[in-house]
DNA sequence: TCTATATGTAATCATTGATTACATCCTTGA
DNA sequence: TCAAGGATGTAATCAATGATTACATATAGA
């Protein structure tokens, strides 16, 4: 059997040694676990385990359970999704509340379309305790509070025919919420086929909601 | 140990005693499914052989895995959930197309908000291939047939802004499935205590939807 | 009544999350 | 410098679950 070598790893390690010590294993479990919803494939910590190259034990010792892992992939994950959404709200030259509201919604529509995997462990609330990780709280709370600012921007400039704010903002965030997990639950039947189609009707969609709440 | 009686079992049983054939098991392991659902639990094929009183197998006579057994939850919840859409629908007074698609809406979202492990497991595509049971899918094309029908009567009346009657459908499907999901999902913080609170935003939500989608 | 079929049981397997005892490495401070 | 001790990985093991197979029993129809 091609057992472990058990000469002295003192000296300097030959290049396919794998060390002792991994480096750096909890991003790497993180990383795989990313990988492996990307694809598709269920979240096992022993699959990531595997994926690192390392016994099914180890990821124990970064994670206290799987949840916790979760909570992890879920937390860069919502990173991803913040940084995508601010970059492109930055890309925009400054307009009025609702076109910036507007292309929010857009960039959220597309990376939840593009990233269905990952949206769906950042929005569920399936695979960790809601709130157990502060980081993600914090990013998802910061885009919540960032998409309702333009709605009261857009309400304190008389952009809305409704006073009922907390409504509007309610629906807003159902209405795009409710489109991503249409995609990702397997609601849009064909068309997915190539996704321009799906976009083009998410654009049509947020264009529609808008122009409802929007004074005449 | 109080092993099985080993008389012959030809003579009537005992009271106490169950028969070797369990009578309707298939509508029993559904119905333990469907409870282990509403109490939170995982439903797992076992757990629910186990409410039955029967061994660790003897599902698999009925389902040929475990996914089959939660095609056939699926089946009977989404039977419910259209069942009970259409009667309160059929209690409203015939009204106009909106003021049916407002009351659509609310019986969709009450029911949703009161039985939400049944929901997920009607809408998720997580617990089952998608289109692996016809019945389900014939009562799901139904209850959207039958809401978009209320608004192509909208449209043909007059009663509607845009003349893009699909985005609109669109759009009503999203904004509803996304109150409902954001509810499932842990997206209401506190105010869930009592769920009236709950129900009364979705009112609101889905009469500001029908006041942009409206001809004013 | 006799037999084919449907339905249940017992035993077993592979996979997974999790824990425990042990091995190895790395850092720190005397 | 180097030994102590914490951090990190391994091996072995456990319990729960989905699934399969061989076998047992009940039921229906000839």
């Amino acid at each position: 059997m091609p057992a472990r070598q058990t000469s002295k790893p003192r000296a300097r390690r030959t290049p396919e040694a794998r060390p002792y010590h991994h480096g750096d294993l909890r991003r790497v479990l993180i990383d795989a676990a990313l990988q492996l919803a990307a694809e598709g494939a269920e979240v096992s910590v022993r699959e990531a385990a595997r994926r690192a190259a390392v016994s099914p034990g180890a990821p124990f010792r970064h994670f206290p359970n799987r949840d916790a892992l979760m909570a992890a992939v879920a937390e860069e994950a919502q990173r991803r999704f913040r940084a995508e959404i601010e970059a492109a709200l930055g890309e925009e030259p400054p307009k009025g509340p609702l076109e910036r509201f507007r292309a929010f919604g857009l960039a959220y529509l597309r990376w939840a379309m593009r990233n269905p995997a990952h949206f769906e462990i950042i929005s569920t609330g399936r695979y960790f305790a809601h709130g157990s990780s502060a980081d993600l709280t914090r990013d998802n709370t910061e885009l919540i509070a960032l998409s309702e600012r333009m709605l009261t921007d857009a309400a304190e400039q008389g952009l809305l025919r409704s006073a009922d704010l907390k409504r509007i903002q309610i629906a807003s965030r159902a209405l795009v919420y409710g489109f991503a997990r249409m995609n990702l639950d397997g609601h849009f039947p064909r068309w997915g086929i190539e996704d321009g189609q799906i976009e083009r009707m998410a654009e049509g969609v947020i264009d529609l909601f808008i122009a409802g709440i929007a004074q005449p």
